[in-house]
DNA sequence: TTGTCCCACTTTTTT
DNA sequence: AGTGGGACAA
């Protein structure tokens, strides 16, 4: 028979005498946020809707508990973002004392990679050594790739028509990486997401036999390997388990819908000796299952703990009510019950927008004309968040900013690190810090003339088995005809491994080497050459090249590519983000653009229930970022070249919304 | 073996 | 539209 715990009401905990605080908790928050703040030891699960003080509730517990005389290096903070994590202690230190800045915080990947460093014995029983270097997404993708061309060299004589049918290495990647975060067998998720590959099950599982083994011969390890790592160490290592769990008395794990297994079996293995654990989270909100998420996840949390107290945060004080009144609205229609009906105190009469125009040119003239008005009306650029589905929905709304001189910041979609010509240079420096990485040096040898792929793979088999060195280049003729750039690359990068002058030293020589064959590699070799410089300037300003590329890797700015390079930045801007960026951030008002049909959702979100729910929870979240004005703006009669069609209705998650709820808009222009 | 040209396909979203 | 891959010529 199970247990039910009768729990204290409220009114009985705020009753209590209330020790010494010198912050007033239970007149600066409200009941439920109070209990949670209360809430001591013991797993507890905070349910918070959109707006209901989440952070604020997280910022004050750790006052909280810091005042109750817990030592700030025992509370760990783990979040979605490095910038939520470190935006979350600077308002505890504000709200309480420096003492807050000790607290330890960072997402999971930041924080298992920095146990992993800090672990080398551990590091070579799994086989590899604490100069390990992170793969990237795409990286992690070149890999599989090298490795698929190997099988298929192999097999596609035999049968050469179901070649065709082998996935790609977006696929294949796909698999492995879900295998590992959801913690199932490769085999169970190509039949379950990818069934129409399950004949070619045994290659992909040979194939993913060869992608471990190579990322450990080379030193690599991709973002999940970082979790999957660090957690067969502690499994495996009681008493490094039991360091941390000594270590890390207090847990905190925000977002919590967006985990998954592996994160989760994380959390249990650091708290499950305390089980002081607290989760916090909104299951409407979960918007990461490409990820290995799934909102149901949330709700098992408990299931793992002896005791877990349920909290939920049901009071809105972000957006006014006629906002509220609409997203609510939003999320009622989904196809999972979501137990939540938001209020708000704050009242307001401007009811949101929903507006369409004939063409995109329009929707982005009707954007720069409003947030005009919107100024003169005396809210801030800071105030104001365009939010798009994908990345590339903003282009033309960008130019129509720049003509229109509105500065502005751009989050999400194609980033910095991302471009070809900064990972050239990245590539560079990887080899430097570890000479194993096959990756890199397959890239940066390619980019030299005369060198394909066949003598690339000889130069590079050399360097893994210890014929060639960065300092003993000349053995490089004997394998190959040498070649002057050969040479020069080699005296560059063994400089740089003597390690006697500076990151920023070494990234310029590296650019001066590198800025010739950009030259000729790429047309818009100027604008590249920017950012090229760009980095350097980012490089001065790290220590080793060890942290400088942890950073880029696990921690890259996040400003997409003209941001890194715009200066003057502390200027008011506007913003543009994708909703995935936008997650836990607020504006007094939010642009909601594309709410087509098609666009948003995605046609290719069409096929299934499941994909079309975490659309509309998307659609929830980005409505719910707006404190006070929220337009959503859609084209009408758009061709869609990707699926062929013409798209002609408003989103379906806002369709048929009445009168009563939304007003309703048509742009015209203006007669001359 | 490398380099070039052309065609097909692809694009979410993030660590 | 821009990249990646395959076919083919040098």
């Amino acid at each position: 028979m199970k247990k039910i715990v009768l729990k204290k009401s409220s009114a009985e905990e705020a009753a209590k005498p209330q020790k010494n605080y010198k912050i007033r908790y239970a007149d600066e928050l409200n009941a439920a946020q109070l209990e949670a703040v209360m809430h001591d030891t013991g797993a507890a699960l905070i349910v918070a809707g959109a707006g209901t003080g989440k952070t604020r509730t997280l910022v004050y517990r750790v006052a909280r508990l810091i005042e109750d005389g817990v030592a700030p290096e025992s509370i760990l903070i783990l979040t979605f973002t490095r910038k939520s994590a470190s935006e979350m202690l600077r308002r505890a230190a504000h709200l309480l004392d420096g003492r807050c800045e000790a607290v330890s915080g960072g997402t999971f990947h930041s924080f298992a990679h920095s146990l992993l460093r800090r672990s080398p014995r551990h590091l070579e029983a799994l086989g590899f050594n604490g100069s390990f270097s992170v793969l990237d997404q795409s990286d992690a993708e070149d890999v599989v790739n090298l490795l698929r061309a190997q099988i298929a060299g192999g097999s596609e004589k035999a049968d050469k028509n179901s070649k065709r049918r082998f996935p790609r290495k977006q696929a294949l990647f796909d698999i492995f990486s879900t295998s590992a975060n959801c913690v199932k067998t490769v085999a169970s998720v190509v039949k379950a997401e990818y069934p129409q590959y399950e004949q070619e099950t045994p290659a992909i599982e040979q194939l993913h036999g060869l992608y471990v083994g190579y990322k450990r011969r080379h030193n690599l390890m991709d973002y999940d390997d970082l979790l999957t790592h660090f957690l067969s160490i502690i499994r495996s290592a009681p008493e490094m388990k039991r360091d941390l769990q000594q270590r890390y008395r207090y847990i905190m794990v925000d977002e919590y819908q967006d985990t998954n297994q592996l994160q989760h079996d994380i959390v249990l293995e650091l708290g499950g000796y305390h089980e002081n654990v607290m989760a916090v989270g909104d299951d409407a909100q979960s918007i990461y299952s490409f990820r290995g998420a799934n909102f149901e996840n949330i709700m098992h949390f408990p299931d793992s703990f002896r005791h877990c107290a349920v909290i939920k945060l049901e009071e809105n004080f972000r957006s006014t009510q006629p906002i509220l009144s609409l997203t609510n609205e939003i999320i009622s229609r989904a196809a999972f019950g979501y137990q939540k009906e938001l209020y708000s105190r704050k009242s307001g009469s401007t009811m949101p927008a929903i507006i369409r125009t004939d063409n995109e040119q329009e929707q982005s003239q009707l954007i720069v004309q409003q947030v005009l008005e919107l100024r003169e009306q005396g809210v801030p650029l800071d105030e104001i968040a365009v939010l798009v589905r994908s990345g590339f929905h903003s282009f033309d709304l960008e130019l129509e900013l720049n003509r229109a001189n509105i500065p502005y910041q751009k989050f999400g979609g194609f980033k910095f690190v991302e471009t070809a010509h900064i990972k050239d240079i990245i590539a560079h420096l990887r080899v430097v810090a570890n000479p194993k990485d096959a990756v890199s040096w397959n890239r940066i040898l390619l980019l030299l003339e005369g060198v394909g792929p066949r003598t690339a793979a000889k130069i590079i088999d050399a360097i893994t088995d210890g014929t060639v060195t960065l300092d003993n280049a000349h053995n490089v003729g004997s394998i190959i005809k040498s070649d002057e750039n050969i040479r020069v690359l080699f005296s560059v990068l063994a400089k740089a491994a003597a390690q006697t002058q500076n990151v920023g030293e070494i990234a310029w020589q590296i650019i001066e080497f590198y800025r010739p064959l950009m030259k000729k590699k790429y047309d818009d070799y100027k604008k590249r050459l920017k950012d090229v410089e760009t980095f350097g300037g980012i490089a001065e300003r790290y220590r080793s090249i060890n942290s400088l590329l942890s950073d880029m890797a696990i921690d890259p700015p996040v400003e997409s590519v003209e941001d890194v390079a715009a200066t003057g930045k502390d200027d008011e801007f506007l913003t543009i983000s994708t909703i995935h960026s936008a997650k836990g951030l607020e504006w007094n008002t939010v642009f909601l653009i594309w709410a087509l049909d098609g666009r948003f959702p995605p046609v290719r979100s069409f096929d299934t229930p499941d994909t079309i729910e975490e659309e509309r929870r998307l659609f929830y979240v980005a409505c719910t970022r707006a404190k006070e004005r929220l337009f959503i703006t859609h084209p009408i009669n758009i061709f869609d070249r990707e699926s062929g069609m013409v798209l002609g209705k408003v989103s379906r998650f806002i369709e048929g919304i009445p009168d009563s709820l939304a007003d309703y808009f048509q742009v015209t222009q203006e007669e001359e």
